[in-house]
DNA sequence: AGCACA
């Protein structure tokens, strides 16, 4: 299941990885050239390529862990949620040759919605609207579910009665995302998901774009520049 | 099937 949030986190970008060009801009690496040897002993090269081969899996958790502890500090800013995507991208935080965060992750901002390909639907909205959700769930269960997707900014819970009399309240819920990309990588990676994975026959997620965009990140009319 | 918050 993480390894899911992997892939999806960081869509097939670490697929098309750079044919041969090393690296036009500035992405110096002494780490690489420098001593290879030393990058036996990180798991973190291996992370960047986990789609291919998928053994070490508590290094991925380890890594997993970091980044969401990194991500939760930050979950409400959307601007701070860009070092996430650096962790995403396997760059460990612990990563000492990292002088500036800031210069690396602007370019990986550049393409962290992914499917650069994929065409949006013309009703694409960064906001989702999901259903199917299961009546006694809770809001921390639902962020827990979208929040290592990148670019994920908040997700409210509305309740709903049943419209058949004696059926459970139904739970909604809207997750809004900084791009529609971001959304609709999220709506791909966790459609059909099954909350209970022992039911087969019970709640499993219906995503959609939500029919009006995203609210204002909340700031208001105060979040000047 | 169902769409809320500012």
């Amino acid at each position: 299941m993480a390894d899911a949030y992997w892939r999806y986190a960081d869509p097939r970008q670490q697929a098309p990885m750079a044919p041969q060009q090393p690296a036009p801009l500035k992405r110096p690496r002494p780490d690489y050239g420098g001593a290879p040897e030393t990058l036996g002993y990180y798991p973190r090269e291996d992370e960047r390529t986990v789609h291919l081969a998928v053994k070490d899996t508590e290094s991925i958790n380890a890594s997993y862990d970091r980044y969401l502890q990194n991500g939760i500090s930050s979950y409400s800013t959307a601007e701070l949620v860009r070092p996430v995507g650096g962790g995403l991208n396997g760059r460990p935080v612990e990563d000492p040759h990292l002088p500036g965060i800031g210069g690396m992750d602007n370019r990986i901002i550049g393409y962290s919605g992914g499917r650069t390909e994929a065409p949006l639907p013309p009703d694409a909205s960064n906001t989702l609207f999901v259903e199917g959700l299961p009546a006694n769930c809770t809001r921390r269960e639902v962020s827990h579910i979208f929040r290592p997707f990148i670019g994920f900014q908040e997700v409210r819970l509305v309740n709903k009665d049943s419209r058949h009399h004696g059926g459970d309240p139904l739970v909604l819920c809207f997750v809004d995302f900084v791009t529609a990309n971001q959304a609709a990588t999220a709506m791909d990676a966790l459609q059909g998901y099954q909350f209970d994975e022992h039911d087969r026959d019970s709640a499993y997620l219906r995503l959609q774009f939500a029919r009006f965009p995203g609210p204002r990140p909340s700031g208001g009319p105060r979040n000047r520049r």
